[in-house]
DNA sequence: AGGCAAATACTG
DNA sequence: CAGTAT
DNA sequence: GCCT
């Protein structure tokens, strides 16, 4: 490889120190900025045709690989290892090569100051963040001339759960700290015991991964006993947010108690959604509460115990890792998600369907088992290269011969002798 | 050229 | 139904 | 943007 000329490195280590951050941090910093662009419309948001245009959301997917990738340099890389990732990471081809090459040369990304230029790009990232904004309704903003929160509170148009988030906008952002997250569990668990003592709660997403911080809360409650058939859980949402209120957690709603399935006057119409009938699915809350003083975001959900594995091992995340290991029980014959785990064949094209029933899943690590991964501790569960072909002891995505697919283990019966109990 | 995770709930 | 959110 |  190059680096050997002049600079070697240099520029880039300025600009890491101007910021106060590791070479790595600062590299990754870079390429998270292309990944939140191009969430925000970059190169289709302005109207203009940009070369690539249209692909703007496979990109974000992209940079995100990208940055996952870059998290396992060392703080220092030299130009050797950063060129390798180019050979040792799925995902990571010629064109970030070259990216990475411009920064060891010059410390900066030419596509990243093409953006942050730009005051409509810049607008469209800062009001993508606000809850109820997405990637269409922010280039429409954008293109009406707001650009800053300010501009936004302006605005009579607002949907209710906008006008809430930017009530405290300033709070939300902060980070919150571990402690807050246990804190609201043990309240909550403490509510919901009292409305019915098969309730547990468990603090999901990035507490459960050991963060010390949080963006937002995600508080799962398991209703003990509750198995296939039953629709008892359907009913706890509504009955704990009240008391919620009461107890003066929650502040604020973002979804309406009033609307819930089984309350309030949109029942005739919900009776037909799946979760009420087919009984098999959580209902979720999305709310504001005040901790110490601050509002945070948070959400709560409510699962049979039947479901508890596939609901925990969905809600601990990391998102990466859950689309990963979902790619990997693709990739096995089976679809994953927070409901179960089923066997599945592809039809047509884009099109997978359910080719057998549930299984039963007595824990996480059951489900890592079925698949043969590697059983991940929620703190290692951070991006692909964590999801591992137990088969291989390899990363199931760093190379094409990591990846091999167990036909036997589509075979639904030969699995039903080895786990009986699937269900329905 | 087609895929890139998956499923569900709420709003307007 | 499209958009947004998880 | 990268992989199959």
């Amino acid at each position: 490889g190059g680096g050997t000329g002049l600079g070697g490195g240099a520029a880039l280590e300025d600009a890491a120190a101007n910021q106060g951050l590791t070479v790595r941090a600062y590299i990754v910093d870079q390429f998270r900025k292309l990944s939140n662009a191009y969430r925000a419309g970059a190169d289709k948001g302005t109207g203009a045709r940009m070369h690539g245009s249209g692909r703007s959301d496979a990109r974000e997917y992209h940079y995100k690989q990208v940055c996952a990738a870059l998290e396992h340099l060392s703080d220092s890389p030299d130009w050797a290892e950063l060129e390798a990732i180019g050979t040792q990471r799925h995902g990571v081809g010629g064109k970030t090569i070259a990216k990475l090459r411009e920064l060891w040369d010059t410390g900066r990304l030419g596509r990243v100051d093409e953006f942050s230029n730009n005051p409509e790009q810049v607008a469209r990232e800062l009001l993508i963040k606000v809850h109820g904004i997405g990637q269409s309704r922010v280039v429409e903003l954008v293109r009406q001339g707001v650009r800053t929160i300010s501009d936004l509170r302006q605005r009579t148009d607002l949907s209710p759960q906008t006008s809430i988030w930017l009530k405290y906008h300033d709070q939300l952002e902060q980070p919150i700290p571990r402690d807050h997250i246990g804190e609201v569990r043990d309240r909550i668990g403490a509510v919901a015991s009292r409305i019915d003592p098969r309730l547990k709660a468990i603090a999901c997403g990035s507490y459960r991964r050991g963060k010390m911080e949080s963006r937002d809360m995600d508080v799962m409650l398991i209703l003990r006993g509750a198995g296939p058939g039953s629709t008892e859980h359907l009913e706890v949402m509504a009955r704990i947010v009240p008391e919620l209120h009461a107890d003066g957690l929650l502040t604020d709603d973002l979804t309406t108690p009033g609307k819930f399935p089984q309350f309030g006057k949109k029942t005739a119409a919900r009776v037909t959604t799946p979760s009420v009938v087919q009984a098999e699915n959580s209902i979720a809350y999305m709310g504001i509460c005040i901790v110490g003083g601050v509002h945070r975001r948070l959400d709560l959900r409510c699962y049979p115990e039947h479901q508890e594995a596939p609901a925990l091992l969905h809600f601990t995340g990391s998102g990466d890792f859950n689309r990963f290991m979902s790619r990997a029980a693709n990739a096995r014959g089976f679809t994953l998600s927070e409901l179960g785990l089923q066997p599945s064949v592809i039809k047509g094209p884009a099109e997978r369907v359910p080719s057998g029933p549930h299984l039963e899943l007595h824990s996480e690590a059951h489900i890592f088992e079925i698949l043969r991964l590697e059983y991940k501790d929620p703190s290692e569960r951070r991006d692909k290269i964590d999801v591992i072909d137990s088969t291989t002891g390899r990363p199931f995505f760093q190379t094409r011969e990591s990846r091999t697919a167990l036909p036997a283990l589509t075979d639904t019966s030969r699995l039903q002798a080895h786990h009986p109990a699937a269900i329905t």
